[in-house]
DNA sequence: ACAATATTTCGCCATCTGGTTTATTGTTAG
DNA sequence: CTAACAATAAACCAGATGGCGAAATATTGT
C-alpha cells in the first residue's frame, strides 16, 4: 500500500481502454507473442504496440525478447494497488462488499466480458 | 456484469486521476456540498466542477440540490463493474486473489491511502 | 429590489491520447 | 549476404482533457 497517486493513475489510466482490456484478458490465458495479442484488432501495428507499451509501464505486463519474438505475459501484482484501492473504497459506502466476497465465492473457475 | 464496454471506460478514466479518487474516498465518510469537496484543491470552482461532472457521468456520485448548495453523495453501485472486472482477472493470473481475499478479511474497518 | 453565495457553462489554450504512415532495429531464413 | 519478418520509434494529426477567467443561473439574506 506505499504506492503513490502516479503508479494508480498509470493503472487505471491503462484500464480505461477496451484494447488493453482485452488483451489483459487475452494474456490471463497465457502468454502470447505481440503479433498474437494484435490480432483481434484492426488497428496498425505501430498502433497496437503503443498500447502495450501503457500497459507495461503501468507494470501491468512484462515483455520477454525470445528470438524475434517478444513475449508477453501478465505482472502477478500489477492490479493489486487498483484492486486494493477499490475495495477499500467500496466498503465504506455500500453493502457492496458483501456482493462482492459472495461473488468471488461463488464464481471461482467462471469467464468474464472483457 | 452486463456493463458494456463504455461504462467501463468511463468508470477507469474517472478514477485515473487523484482530484477524483481523493473526492470519491472524501465522499466515502459521508455525503458533501460541492464547495466542501473542492476546498482542498487549488483549481478554480470551474476546473473542479468538470471533475464532478466526470465523476456524475461514470456513474460513480450523485447530486441532490439543497437550495443553494449541491449535496453529493456516493452512488452505491458506480463501482461494481469496475471491481468485478478487476477481481475476476486477478483471479487468472497469480496467486493474489487469495492475497486479496486475505486483504478482505483482516482489513475490515482499516482506512487507506487515497 | 439588491447584493452576496454556490455552482455551472462558455470560450480559450496547452497538453495528452489514439490513430496514421514511414523509418529503424534486430532476427531468422534462404 | 540479403530479403523478409517482428516489433518499436519518430513525426504527424484530429479529437479529448484539464486548466483558466469571465459570464450565466439559481438561491438566499437584507
Amino acid at each position: 500500500m506505499v504506492e503513490g497517486h502516479a503508479q494508480l493513475n498509470r493503472v487505471f489510466a491503462a484500464l480505461a481502454d477496451p484494447t488493453r482490456r482485452t488483451t489483459l484478458a487475452r494474456l490471463s490465458q497465457g502468454a502470447a507473442s505481440v503479433g498474437e495479442l494484435a490480432a483481434p484488432f484492426e488497428m496498425s501495428p505501430a498502433a497496437f504496440s503503443k498500447h502495450l507499451k501503457v500497459l507495461r509501464e503501468a507494470g501491468l505486463i512484462s515483455k520477454e525478447l525470445d528470438g524475434r519474438r517478444h513475449r508477453c505475459s501478465l505482472r502477478p501484482d500489477g492490479l493489486r494497488a487498483a484492486c486494493e484501492w477499490l475495495v477499500t473504497y467500496e466498503r465504506f459506502w455500500s453493502d457492496g462488499l458483501d456482493g462482492l466476497e459472495s461473488f468471488l465465492k461463488s464464481s471461482h473457475g467462471g469467464q468474464a466480458d472483457a
